[in-house]
Order: C-alpha cells, then sequence, then structure tokens
DNA sequence: TCCCGATCATCAAATTTCGTGATGGAGAAG
DNA sequence: CTTCTCCATCACGAAATTTGATGATCGGGA
C-alpha cells in the first residue's frame, strides 16, 4: 500500500496557493503560522519536489505545486461534498452572499432554491452588485462569501468557472453599423476593460452610450438599439443577436467567474454554500486545466 | 474551518467495501485489523453514521455507506493520480498483466505505449485471455492486475467503464435472416449468457455457429457472414454492421468493465498502472461508480 | 447440540505524530 | 540603519493512532 496524501495539508496547502501568503493562509485553517509551515514542509518531502517557491516577499507555485493544486482541489471539492451530504440539513446560520446582478437574473433563482431545499435552516442574505462593489464589500466585512468575476483587479479568489464574453446588438438593428460605435456597460464593469482595449487594436472609434451598474438596464439598452454591449454567455437574452466574432469585433476574453470567502468563512455552513455554487454552476470542474508532469 | 477528512480512513473503508471483510482490508493496507477497526469506528463517528452493517458473518454498506463511498473513490483516484505525478519515473518493478483480448487489439496499444513513456522502468508484462480465465489466473496467482468484464461471475472488482454491446452482422450478409439465427461468441464469454437470454425471451430461435476465445476470430466469422456476433463497442470494425436496437433483436445489457488486483497489488507501480487505465478509458469517472459490496 | 475457527469490537499501553509558542534570519519599507 | 513582516526551525507537550491481547458473536462441522 502507500499511505494516502493528508488532506489537512493538502488543505493548507491550496490556502497558502489561493492567498499567497502562510500566515494569512494560517488564520484560515485555524491554525498558527509554524503549524502551517511544517506542514507543507511534510508535504513536499513527501512528494519529494518544492511546492512552493519563496523568494523573498511572495509565495508563488511551482510548476509541479500548480500541478498538484487543481487536483487537491478537486480533492477538497468532494469532502466537501460529502460533508455536505453528511450535514443532514442540521446546518443553521445566516450567510451574507454577494452576486454580480448580471448573474443574478438567471442562475441564482436555481441554484438558491435548491441550495434551501436541502439546507433549510441556512438563511442566505443576498445582495447584487457589481463586481467590483462586491469586492469593496467584502474588504469592509459586509460579505461572508461573494462570486466575482476576476478581471483587471488582481483579487485572489478561487476561480470556478468560465464564461464566454460576446458582443451582442439588438436584431435589425443600427447600432453596430454606427460610427463611433456606441456601447454599453456598467461604469466599473470589469469587462469594459477588456472591451475597450479590443476596439483600440482594431482602431474603431468608439463612444461609451450608456452607462449603468444594473445588468437589466444595459441589456434593455441594447435590446432598444440604443448601443451595442458585450456580455457574459449567460446574461443572453431572446431578442438579443451575437455578433459573430472576428468579423466586425474581435472576440473578447472569457471571464473568469470566482468565488470569494470573508476570512472566517470557511467550514460549515459557507462550505456547504460554495461547494454547492460550484457543483452548480462550476465548468472548468473535470480535469484540470493545465499541467501534467512537470518539465 | 473545519477538518477535512483522513484519507487514509477513507481508503481503509474503500477496501473493506471492495472485499467485503475488516481483516482481508487490513491486509491490504498493511494495518491491523482492529486499527481498521478504530478507523471506521472513528469516521462513523466523524460523519454521523453508520457506514457499514455488520450483519453476522457479513459486512455491507448502508445507504450512507454508498454514498461515501462513490466520492471516497473519486478522491483515492485523485491522490492515486497526484503520487502518479510526482513519482517522476522512479518507480520500477514488473507488474503482470492480463486482459481481455477483445480489448488488448485496439485501446491496449494506446494505453500501455504511453504508460511506458510516463513509467520507463515500469515492465508490463501482458497477457490476453478471455475475462473468466483471467479471473481463474488471479485466483492461482499468475496475475497482479487484470482489467475484466463484470458478467454473471459474482467477482468484486473496480468498475471503471461501461460499454454499449451491440449485435452486429457483415454488411449486406445473410446471416440475420438465417434461421435459426447462428451467432457466434466466446464459448466462456459472459456476455453469451445476456445474449441467449435475450434470444430466449423474445423467442427467436438461434444456433451457436461459431464459438472461440479469440476475439478476432469472432470478428472475422462476423464479417465473413457465417454469423451474427455480439461485440462491445469498441471492438467494433470498420466492414461490421450495427443492427439496430429493437428491430431485429433487443438491446443487450452494458458490459462492465471493471480491474481487480492481487492482494498485494495495492500502492506504488500497481496504482500506477490502476490509475492510468482508469484515466485513460474510465467512462463513468464523473458522478459515482457503483459501490462493489462483495458479500 | 456443542465446539472450533473466524470475525469484529474494545481496552490500555506504547508510540508516533502534530501543533504550539518562542526564536532567528532575511527581505522590504521607511 | 532600523523596524516590520514573513517564513523556517526547534523543543516540548498534547493528542491521536497503532498495537497486541482479550472478549463477544456467529456459522459450520461433527
Amino acid at each position: 500500500m502507500t499511505t494516502p496524501l493528508d488532506l489537512d495539508q493538502l488543505q493548507s496547502f491550496c490556502a497558502i496557493a489561493d492567498c499567497g501568503s502562510f500566515t494569512e493562509a494560517a488564520r484560515r485553517v485555524n491554525k498558527t503560522q509554524s503549524a502551517v509551515s511544517m506542514q507543507i514542509k511534510r508535504l513536499e518531502e513527501r512528494l519529494g519536489q518544492a511546492l512552493l517557491s519563496r523568494d523573498g516577499r511572495t509565495v508563488a507555485l511551482t510548476e509541479y505545486g500548480d500541478a498538484l493544486y487543481a487536483r487537491a482541489r478537486r480533492m477538497l471539492r468532494i469532502n466537501a461534498e460529502i460533508m455536505d451530504v453528511f450535514s443532514d440539513g442540521d446546518l443553521k446560520g445566516s450567510i451574507r452572499f454577494g452576486v454580480p446582478d448580471d448573474y443574478a437574473v438567471r442562475l441564482l433563482p436555481v441554484i438558491l432554491s435548491s441550495f434551501q431545499r436541502t439546507h433549510p435552516k441556512i438563511v442566505v442574505d443576498v445582495r447584487c452588485q457589481p463586481s467590483e462593489e462586491l469586492l469593496d464589500g467584502m474588504k469592509k466585512g459586509r460579505y461572508d462569501l461573494i462570486v466575482f468575476t476576476q478581471g483587471t483587479n488582481h483579487e485572489y479568489g478561487e476561480m470556478f468557472r468560465t464564461e464566454r464574453m460576446f458582443w451582442v446588438a439588438s436584431h435589425g438593428g443600427q447600432a453596430l453599423a454606427t460610427e463611433p460605435l456606441p456601447i454599453a456597460g456598467g461604469l466599473h464593469c470589469c469587462w469594459k476593460e477588456n472591451a475597450v482595449e479590443v476596439l483600440n487594436r482594431i482602431g474603431r472609434d468608439y463612444r461609451i452610450a450608456y452607462t449603468s451598474s444594473n445588468a437589466m438596464a444595459i441589456a434593455s439598452a441594447v435590446l432598444t438599439d440604443l448601443a451595442v454591449g458585450f456580455l457574459p454567455e449567460s446574461a443572453l437574452q431572446p431578442g438579443m443577436r451575437v455578433i459573430a466574432e472576428d468579423k466586425d469585433l474581435p472576440r473578447l476574453r472569457d471571464a473568469e467567474i470566482a468565488i470569494m470567502r470573508a476570512s472566517h468563512a470557511y467550514g460549515g455552513i459557507y462550505d456547504a454554500l460554495a461547494s454547492h455554487i460550484v457543483a452548480s454552476m462550476g465548468n472548468l470542474d473535470g480535469k484540470d486545466s493545465l499541467p501534467m508532469a512537470a518539465e
């Protein structure tokens, strides 16, 4: 036989990878910094490879660390799933949960209702805001757990889904042919940056015709032919026309959806919600995105 | 936080589920029987549910045990995968590996060559035989690890793939229209049973026209219109015509492909090969595979 | 029916493992 | 240059686990 790895070590390892710090990770897993340090030491000894490169201030994953991370995450997800199955609805408490409003409309109702069914005693207090504001609110301690779009903001979070971004216009509308191109998007929307960058690259003139932090407002701006918008796949609505990529406008970068938690929001009800969300809408789950054996 | 489960306990748990015995499981995981017993006790305490029902002689999974087994197996698979990635070809030894010859033809070469690439120091000694004989050879200690088709033989193994079974005939042949229906199959082929049963059910007369333990021979019997055969999806060959189900012949039961190991063949190189096979050709990976409580 | 063999649970002792708090060194910021 | 933060390390003590022995239970064979 060979004794299996220690999930506790892997949890610490993932925590470090997520937040880039031993000290912070230690807080998250309720241990002292030295305990975490030794766990990693043992893990590295066990696997015979350096997993984390400590260059002075910053802690980063090595190639091997990368390969491990993806798999460790999968294991921890399953672990959370098990704990979830066995906590027969006896979990209770409340969670202050934030989500960008474009997701709220479509995906959220089904996800939360099925969660409510399995965890009737957990009250989920939902607030919808743009990602930027969610992150801000998180910093101020107003959320326990948020789903947000990892954009330019270099915030760490556990990524669990990528989403195609599309340029959309109304059916039969003129907006696309207008010069300069009228575009619509959230003011702080982290996708705007990519959209603008893409437009600059192809030298297309544009103007921001409409801005709102409310996704519904953007959608209606598009539907009424006020402007061309850029939306994630799951926010597309009937009546919208997706603009073929490379035809008029180049393809946008995929959006990366991640979960972020307050430092106290680990384990118990928080894991239950997080794993439920990941299981329901995660899409990069299956195999690991990347690396096989390193070099 | 909440400390994750102990993979070591889960390993013992799965071992028990696989072989239906604490004592035997203890041997497999290199522990004493009492250690295993206490591990399960702790695991059950931790999850707050009975996982194994001990009715006198027999040990069986409870409903909760069932739910756990599938997930624990997934975790252990990932664990093996990790160990595999990190054992940089420093694993060495030889494995006596058996596989039914119908699989050997198509899938085996690619699987084994990629295995050879990542584990150059492991010598895989392949022998091809029908499942029945593989099981027999396993009992006699002639194999370390086999892939076989779980049929009527109530042998426990870790199932990792199901395969559609098809009735096949040659293109433009007469065999299908012949009365009684001439069929071809391995003598001890565990699928034959199902095929015959299906024919009896619809009252179709048949005769066994051709029998051989060599899959190639069966295939050529079909191709030369000597008989109608029944083959797994991955043994289909160009020139064969799949008979639409429910038209002339009812659908066959899916074949269940499983891995079985000798009692010493756990850990190290054996895990490496087993996890490679499962990763390469497993198809019921994602969600749970079935637990195989052996009575 | 009675005994034997095998199986699983339990116990206390021994051992191993693990976490803690303190300490030290190294790098970054002021 | 000093100070702060961060990670590694150490020795000690606590906790968890394994062990070997023992007991209880169940089936099979005589």
